[in-house]
DNA sequence: CATCCACCGGAACTTAGGGTTC
DNA sequence: GAACCCTAAGTTCCGGTGGATG
């Protein structure tokens, strides 16, 4: 659920300079492209939803959100895109030609549409976007962490036709930001009384900038707290154990999607690590049945150290592979 | 500094699987 | 149900990159 308008706080500047660029669909215009860039849990993905949401309420415009890390592929993109814009109709199925959806929705969408696609860094075929672009009507709001990554993986021909638009940079949310946040929660539960502000700011601190953690952490200790008979009360020690708790639960979220293949080099990884390519990939063929070629572990690979389940260090023949620890990047 | 070697990743191709059409 | 279309995943091939080594 996105927030209302009233509990976005610290980030009124950042939300009209949203409003501001997709202004020009208030009448009937389709904005340029607006790029959102940021460390995880700084609020991108709520202002960009909050900014559409208040321009639908003034104005003819279609809207559409996709979050790319769960829906990755290009049909799969271009189908929910479709399905949203067209409000489910005219889509026969999801086999239908992709070129036939696109004519569908040129044809069918007279008016602006804002196409949010959340965590794009994560598109494995960032050519997805250019087949969006060539819809007059629509204008993609991309969320992502960072700039380079987004851009270094587009074709050149992507990069120079969907990468024109406002960029907007929001940084991590300093403690006491955080703590405020906190605070407006905790105010909704009506628990003001259990929670110092010291607890608070603490929460803020080993969340390091990230209110995703921050919140995840706040809940987990509220949780327990309840859990307990009597008066809902928290301690340093329930703050403290939320941490490593609230970290996991976002971890296992990731590692809830992994395949079989991945979660393989996944366990080679950490029953090694450090370990080379090479002796991975080795590994790799003993234990399994059928291997597959060093060239789609490297794929893979790749795909792990971009979710942030494994990490690399050195190159080349110094090349090693170790498990990405939340804790170890702090 | 030149050479070597492990590693990287793009591109074209193959395969398997699912749906559509007649 | 056969012919056809489309896609994702994997494979093959190969040029490029950058530490290590002498």
């Amino acid at each position: 659920m996105v927030p209302e308008r009233d509990l976005v706080v610290h980030r009124a500047d950042e939300l009209t300079q949203i409003t501001n660029a997709l202004a020009p669909a208030l009448d009937g215009r389709t904005p340029p492209n607006l790029f959102l860039f940021g460390p995880s849990g700084v609020g991108k993905t709520m202002a960009a939803r909050i900014a559409v949401r208040e321009l639908k309420q003034e104005a003819d415009i279609g809207d559409a959100y996709v979050n790319c890390w769960e829906t990755y592929e290009r049909t799969g993109l271009q189908y929910s895109v479709a399905t949203q814009l067209l409000h489910g109709a005219a889509i026969h199925r999801q086999s239908t030609p992709r070129s036939e959806w696109l004519t569908t929705v040129r044809e069918k969408v007279d008016h602006p549409c804002l196409v949010i696609l959340d965590e794009v860094d994560q598109l494995e075929d960032k050519r997805v976007l250019y087949d969006l672009q060539e819809l007059p009507a629509v204008s993609l709001v991309c969320i992502a962490n960072q700039a380079e990554g987004l851009f270094a993986g587009m074709d050149s021909r992507t990069r120079s036709r969907v990468g024109i638009g406002h960029r907007i940079e929001l940084d991590s949310y300093s403690v006491t930001q955080l703590a405020s946040i906190l605070r407006k929660r905790i105010d909704q539960l009506q628990l003001g009384h259990a929670v110092s502000e010291r607890q608070l700011e603490r929460v803020g601190r080993v969340a390091d900038g990230d209110a995703r953690i921050a919140i995840s952490m706040l809940r987990i200790v509220v949780e327990n707290a309840r859990a307990e008979n009597g008066p809902v009360e928290i301690t340093d020690d329930m703050i403290e154990a939320a941490l490593g708790e609230a970290h996991n639960a976002l971890r296992s979220e990731h590692m809830d999607r992994l395949t079989d293949f991945q979660w393989t080099l996944y366990e080679i990884v950490k029953a090694n690590e450090p370990i080379p390519p090479r002796d991975l990939y080795e590994e790799y063929c003993e234990r399994a049945e059928n291997p597959k070629t060093d060239r789609t572990v490297r794929t893979h690979l790749g795909k792990l150290v971009q979710y942030d389940i494994l990490a690399e260090r050195g190159a080349s023949q110094t090349k090693r592979y170790l498990t990405a620890s939340l804790d170890s990047d702090r």
